[in-house]
RNA sequence: GGGGAAGUCGCAUAGUGGCAAUUGCAACAGACUGUAAAUCUGUCCUCUUCGGAGUUCAGUGGUUCGAGUCCACUCUUCCCCA
């Protein structure tokens, strides 16, 4: 049966390099499953691998979109059981690496075909969420949805609002949508995750952003300035740049507000694979 | 030496007589099915059987039923004049 080795773990505990040894060792390739990493636009900040790391093992889904067509996770994960399938012709075993728990899930689990709502549905809810009208929407839910309705957080307006958009353009209630089972993959998975030491991952964030800053984060950040209202560029190492650009803070503020939030990312990411009940934990960076 | 301003729970802030005391940041724990590096929740003086209990707003003393808040002195910091 064909193999696929799954390596996650927190935001610069040493991923790439990880995969990029083991894709040599097995004569592979290597799905990236990162959610900022599709962009081509987005390089120095979202620690894209390097061209030498690139030319080591074959990456697929990086740099391979522009940030004005992003990706979402459903055709993240039709595209990447598409490549799959062709990798397995020629290769026993692939890897795939990335910090996105979303799409590692989707990736080695599924995630369901719902409708995509159209953009004058999203553009409604949102600004009903932002006129305050977040009870009325929580009250529809009730109504539409009884069951979501009891286990998604309430406070949280995205999820909410999520729902809707699939409830009013399927015509049904998302907790159907999202309880049917899912086929099994037809490969082998193996989860690695890596971890090591509180404060050495939290030192190589730190030293990393430096880094960052040296390899030219501050002006990859100002050419991206016109895309700063999409999603996309709601992230770490960028908003923080922003907000020096529009003269809310200094840039040593910036930089640490960056370091911080690199490191409350990492915790995130942490927490989400605590989860995973099939991974084999690897420990690094001891000496 | 003279005059003025100020010291609040890691940092920053609110509070100017009435419930350990506002808000932001940081920290810590967690949730997550197409925004996911997003979004959201809980904890955050100490102890706790989670009902409470104890000790706090630079220090000491005082006024008061009651003080972070008013008064006196002390200490510390900053600013202005010498």
């Amino acid at each position: 049966m064909k193999r696929l080795i799954v390596i996650v773990g927190p935001t610069a505990i040493g991923k790439t390099a990880t995969a990029v040894r083991m894709a040599q060792q097995m004569h592979t390739e290597i799905i990236s499953c990162d959610s900022r990493q599709f962009y081509n636009e987005m390089n120095i900040g979202v620690a894209r691998p390097s061209p030498d790391e690139l030319e080591a093992a074959k990456h697929h889904f990086i740099a391979c979109r522009s940030v004005s067509n992003p990706y979402n996770v459903y055709d993240f994960e039709h595209d990447a059981l598409a490549l799959l399938d062709s990798l397995f012709v020629n290769h026993d075993t692939v890897i795939a690496v990335g910090g996105s728990g979303l799409y590692i899930d989707a990736l080695c689990k599924g995630i369901n075909l719902m409708p995509d709502p159209s953009p004058e549905l999203r553009n409604e809810l949102s600004s009903r969420i932002a006129n305050g009208q977040l009870d009325q929407l929580i009250s529809e839910l009730k109504r539409l949805d009884p069951d979501y309705y009891n286990v998604v957080d309430l406070k949280n307006p995205i999820r909410i609002q999520r729902a809707l958009e699939v409830i009013y353009t399927s015509g049904l209630p998302y907790s159907q949508l999202i309880g049917k089972p899912l086929p099994n993959r037809p490969f082998e998975i193996e989860k690695i995750g890596l971890r090591c030491q509180r404060d050495t991952l939290r030192q190589r964030i730190y030293s990393r952003v430096e880094i960052m800053m040296t390899q030219g984060l501050l002006q990859e950040a100002e050419s991206l300035i016109t895309y700063r209202h999409l999603n996309t560029l709601n992230t770490v190492g960028y908003k923080e740049l922003f907000c020096y650009f529009d003269g809310k803070c200094t840039l040593q503020q910036a930089v640490t507000d960056i370091k911080n939030h690199t490191w409350q990312y990492a915790k995130k990411q942490i927490s989400w694979f605590a989860r995973y009940n099939d991974i084999s934990w690897q420990d690094i960076h001891e000496n």
